[in-house]
Order: structure tokens, then sequence, then C-alpha cells
DNA sequence: TTGAAAGCGCTAACAG
DNA sequence: CTGTTAGCGCTTTCAA
């Protein structure tokens, strides 16, 4: 049985908790005074805020930050919203996220502000507008949203304080901060004509804008290099190792005309590729070669080590705090698109 | 430079934000009336009930929670302190702490649990024994402490509400969920000795009580299948690729009685003595089997495939909840081990 | 240099 | 069924 944390859950018992009017108290002052020697207030006499806090360090105390938030209205906490996604059958590695996620919460430490860690509900801007309204978090960060797009714009319009990770486009009126997917695919057509490849496979999905956009740099790298390659494109469900394979495994089957050179949009994507085409007796690179996308710890690790897509998490995340913190501030800063590096290995 | 959020915020400017009273205004009842609506409470008449909930929608009223909270004391907040490695030169996987996380986030959203994610402070108490007297969460969590187990018996004996990730021993009086270390060491020492191998080199780092466990295990193992069998130690300082290589390469190259079986005490560990392994065209499994720990995403698709101990994280993020919600409703629930196995695979 | 006082926005007795 | 009232624990004018 699930039981709900809300239900029946009147005035928590426990000990009934030290408040700075016991400290007060004990000091022989009043709150007030308290309350200026934790803020470091230099008003306080010295002596005054020696015994003040010897007192407090004595007894562990610590404010309230629920009452301390209600009246500054000031939460100092960033909620991050991100699809973690929980154990399943399949072979997905959400390492590309999880290393955003490591590089923003470690900004935010910097700045002292705590983090919410909240999976994303359904697209509309009601519950992100919620966490705002209830003061639960002063402003948001979105990693890894698809792009929703038409309820980020919306949201944007309510004026509330949020950056995301993702390619900024001209069309979007809130702050994000994105690798340049588009050259990331660039960088793969021009390898891809470099290494006189002719028929490309793009291994995706084409409705994410992001990817899009990478089969778009793709593709205007092999018109600017190599007019005469052909383009054809594979579209998975989902980004699995278990989906590439059968998926591509299927695909080979059916088709005739093999590719030789294969553009994954993930690591793991690229992997369950290689294993289908090791499988047929294709060749890597040989035959075919085979870039991902993410640079995921272990691509360098395989064999054929991966060629891939390298993007950098932590000055993204730093940017993404700091420009949220810009926001906050009232400033509307604009978006950012990092450089994206093509990381030759044996694929 | 860095800002410090804390710094000189007074009370934050904003639009007023619409209140509870406003809404008692609006719909010409009291305050009372319309937090006992907001509740579900049975006492309100449905028509007043259906006319405040008409405002609230139209304003996009939420409660401040900050409020709730203090009033409430409690927070409906878990705080879940693991260390997220931030991005470095090296690679390390932290494949399985996510995703314990993300099992553990599963579990506390089907409560309607907020995630305070933070990571850990000094090895000592206080800093956490504040995060509760500060009525920042409820509860705590511990994912991957390396276990201090000396500042966690210290916040046990203060009564802090808390659960562990780790084995849990007798001499612990704080609750944990665990998976079985020992049997998947026992699990590997078993294999080993199936496969007749004789001279086994574990590689890890036995300060940790965890490995020390899962080495404990191994060799119980073959003590009871093959008595014959040599254990030989390697201390990595940390447990990147990098480093596995690095150290093991060296060690490869002064000590001269190569191993037959090799016991890694992670999967990405275990991939950096395979490359070492390789590189100096020892054969596996054929000279050496190898096998890792945590069946990582990757673990299945490298070649060889890997094989390691695998462990179920969503039983366990599941528990660890369910303990804590436990804890908080007073029980002393007994700490758990959950079992491992053993996915044998090409190494 | 300190204290008194007035809330921040909400909840829950207790009366009606 | 609904309103009145008294806080939850803290911050900050304003006065002293």
């Amino acid at each position: 049985m699930v039981k709900d944390g809300r239900s029946k859950v009147t005035k928590a018992a426990g000990k009934p908790a030290i408040t700075m009017d016991d400290i007060a108290r004990l000091a022989n002052v009043s709150k007030a005074t308290v309350s200026r020697a934790l803020d470091g207030n230099p008003l306080v006499k010295p002596a005054t805020m020696e015994r003040i806090n010897a007192i407090v360090r004595k007894h562990g105390y610590t404010v309230n930050r629920n009452a301390q938030k209600l009246w500054k209205k000031r939460t100092n906490t960033i909620a991050v919203v991100m699809h973690i996604p929980p154990s399943s059958g399949k072979s997905i590695s959400a390492a590309f996220l999880f290393q955003l996620l490591a590089d923003v919460a470690q900004s935010l430490a910097i700045r002292h502000q705590d983090m919410l860690l909240c999976p994303p509900s359904a697209e509309e801007p009601e519950a992100y507008q919620d966490i705002l309204a209830s003061k639960k978090a002063d402003g948001l960060i979105f990693l890894g949203q698809g792009e929703g797009s038409k309820w980020l714009e919306e949201l944007a319009r309510s004026q509330a304080p949020f950056v995301v990770w993702g390619t900024p486009s001209a069309t979007r009126t809130y702050c994000s901060v994105g690798s340049d997917n588009f050259k990331g695919g660039y960088l793969v057509g021009q390898r891809f004509a470099q290494l006189k490849r002719r028929r490309i496979l793009f291994v995706g999905n084409r409705k994410h804008v992001e990817l899009e956009q990478r089969r778009a740099g793709m593709e205007e790298a092999t018109r600017a290099c190599q007019p005469k390659m052909e383009i054809g494109d594979l579209e998975i469900p989902d980004f699995s190792y278990e989906t590439s394979y059968a998926v591509f495994k299927g695909w080979l089957a059916a088709k005739n005309a093999l590719p030789d050179a294969i553009f994954a949009i993930s690591d793991m994507v690229a992997v369950g590729i290689i294993a289908a085409l090791k499988e047929a007796g294709i060749r890597i690179p040989e035959d075919v070669s085979v870039i991902g996308y993410n640079d995921t710890p272990y691509a360098a690790h395989l064999s054929p080590a991966l060629t891939t897509i390298h993007q950098d998490t932590r000055e993204a995340g730093s940017l993404l705090v700091e420009k949220l913190f810009q926001i906050l501030d009232g400033a509307r800063p604009p978006s950012v698109t990092l450089p994206t590096d093509l990381v030759i290995r044996e694929s």
C-alpha cells in the first residue's frame, strides 16, 4: 500500500525544537538581537555577538528556514526539472544528463543554493508556475525536456524565472543554454566526407528539434564537401541499446543498400548498431564508420572505441546557473550556444 | 565573481503574490474556509467549495508552502545526500548511483514528497542535523557515503530520521538498506572456482567496508570450493578507467605471476584492466577471467561482454523510502539486505 | 547598541 | 457549515 505523505499529517509531534526566542532568553537579549547576530550584523556589540554565538553553538540551533523564507520571500532554492529514467529492462544511458545535473549541482552549491530535483509534470506550464507560486523555489532549470517549446513559451510569457538546456533559436523568447547541435552534426558530416563516405544513415528521431538540427548540420556539411552523398533515415522509438539493435537489425535485413557511414544520435544507440553490424559480419570502420553523440564515459573504452561528439557540461552547468541568477536579478541575459567537438576514435 | 545568494537579499521585490486572504475575499468567505476547501475538507458546503475552487483556478493560486510548513512542522521533503561527481578529466561512471537516485526519486514522487538533493558535507553529523533542525527536510537518505560509520552512528544517536544505502551490520544502530556484498563476492569466488582458476587478483580498496565484504565473500567461496586458490590484492586510489588502467599496467610490468582471474570492484575498473590486459596480449577469458561489479548499462555491450554483479536498485530505492517513512512514523524498522546476482557474460 | 512590535501566509481549535 | 482567533518562527522598521 502506498501511503500519501500528505494525508492526516497534522502538526508533527517531535520534541519542541529550540527557537530563536529560546536563544534570546538564554542570552538575555531580544529576538531581534539574536537575528542580527546570526546575520553578522556589525551593529551588534562584539561581546554580545560572541555570547549569542556560543549559546547557538552549544544548543546546535539553526534558524527555521521556513519562517525565514516566509518573511524574506526568497527561498534560496532552485528547482531542477529533469526526467530521471527509473530502472527498466532496457539499457539506456542517462550518463550525459547526469553529468549535466552534476555540473549544475556544483554551480548551485557554490552559490549556496539548495537544489530541488523535480520530475517533469505534464507538458503544461501550470505545474511549474506552481513551484514558484508556492515558493518552493525561486527559479527553475529545465534539463532534457525534449523541448516542448510551446509550453515553455507560455511559461516565459508568465514572467517565470527559468532557463533551459537546449539549443537556442531566434523564435524562442526564453533563455537557453545549449550546445551547437548543428555544428555537432556538421562535424560528423565533414568527417564522413573526409573519409570519402557516400551513403550516410542517420539513426534517431527527426521530430526532436535538437536531433533534426544535428541532421541538418550533417547534411549541410556533406553538401559543402561532397555533394554526391546520399542521406537516409532510420527512426527509432527510444534510444535504448535493445531498440536500436533490433530496429537496425530489421532494417539491415530488409534493405539492401548498406550505408558506409552511420550517425547515431547517442552513444548507446551507436553501440546497438555496432553490435548488429558486427553480427552481420560488417567491419567497422572499414565497411562503415559509426559516429555517436555525447561522449559517454564508456565511449572511449569500447571496441572499436567510439568516435563521438563531445559537449562541455561543466561550462553548460555553470552558465545555466549564472543566467538564471541574472534573470532573478531582473536582467534578460541572452541565450548561449556552446561549441561541440568531434572526438575521433576508432569507429 | 561568484555571488552569494544569501547576501543582501532582503524581502524580494516581485509582484505582491496572491494570498489565501485574497481568495477568501473574492469568494466572500473567511480564510479558514478557503483553507478547508483546499484541503478537501468535507465539512465545506459543496457549492462553497466549487466557488472557491473556481476562483483558485482562475487566479492560479497555490498555497505558500513555507507558511504551511512553518505551521505544520512538516515539510514533505526528503533530503537525499549524495556525492554527484562533477566533470573531471577521468572516466568514472556514476551510473549505478544515478540509477539508485532515479529509483529513490521515483518512490518519493509516488509519496508526493519533494526531493532536496544535497552534496555531502564534511564527515560530521552537524551538517545533517542542521538540515533537519532548519526544517528543510523531514528526513535524510544517504546514498554512497563510503560508510563513514562513526558519524552516522552519532547521527543515529541524535534521533535523526534517516536511512542509508549500505550493507547492514550488527554493530550498526541505524537502518540501512544494502545489497549483499558478501554474497556478491561469494558468487564471484564460486564462479572462479567453477572455472578452475587458481590465482585471483582483487582490484579495489579494502578499506571500504563494502568492498572488503565482497572480498571476504570471494575468499570464503574459494575456501569452500577450491582451497588451493591464491588471492592477491591490488589497491587503486580511485575507481576511474585511467587510474585502473595505469595502476594495473604498472603492476603487470612489475610482478611476474599473472593471475588467471580478476575481481574488479566496479565495471569501469574492470574495463581499465581489460584494456591493459588486451594491450599485453593476454586473452580474456582464456588466460584470465574478469568480473566487474554493478552491471552498468554498458557492461553487457562491451567486448568481451562483462561478467558482473547485479543489484536491484528499483527495490533498493523503494525500500529506502519505505523504511524512512516507517521511521518518520515512529517505528524502528530493521535493516535489509537485498540479494545480488551474478550475470555471466563473456569475460 | 538594543528592544518592542508588526507582520510574512497559513492552519486549527473553538465557537457559533 | 463557517468565522474568529491565536499563533507557527523569523525579520525589520522604528524608537529608545
